[in-house]
DNA sequence: TCCACACTTGACATATTTGACAAGTCAAGG
DNA sequence: CCTTGACTTGTCAAATATGTCAAGTGTGGA
């Protein structure tokens, strides 16, 4: 409810995405290649960054490589505002 | 995990959306009144029709003026995918 | 019939994501 | 040193999301 900013939104998912990516053990290269259709290292490190605003069907992509649900990739409730 | 096509997760996530939009009494044109910055009743009707696909930070401020978690809105395990 | 409301659809300009490639940083190891 | 691996950063073209306006559809009420 906390009224997140747009790149601190950004940030926070970004994150999540990169602790999850850590937590399986995969690197950038990794996912990338995972993750359905063309992807590049690029992206990942933009999007983990909060650099770039990804879509919803890049997310779902992401959240299938790393092997979650997109729920569970986008639950920031509980993330330490610690920008 | 059932990998689902582009353009179904559009529908299933639009769909999403108009439902929670409709359980709270709101129409489109007081959705895009609520949400933070510029929105307009276009965007609602093509998002909730699937025919876009929108950004984190537009899903981020939909789930907010719906006062529903991001993570509640893109909640679709437990969707029919009846498209 | 007429009007208002809710929504859809088309077109358009602008901004930005995506995808691709090249180059740069930085750390660990040979 | 030098190389390799992981990641960052820059630029570019192409596709597309966003924001805006205008017009169209369909429904229900006065």
């Amino acid at each position: 409810m906390s009224s997140v900013e747009k790149s601190d939104l950004l940030k926070i998912v970004g994150k999540k995405i990169q602790e999850t990516r850590e937590s399986k053990g995969f690197t950038q290269v990794d996912l990338a290649g995972k993750i359905i259709g063309e992807f590049d290292t690029t992206n990942v490190s933009r999007i983990e960054s909060g650099r770039t605003n990804p879509t919803l069907y890049t997310l779902y992509r992401i959240a299938e490589a790393l092997e979650v649900s997109l729920s569970e990739l986008l639950n920031i409730e509980d993330c330490e505002t610690e920008i």
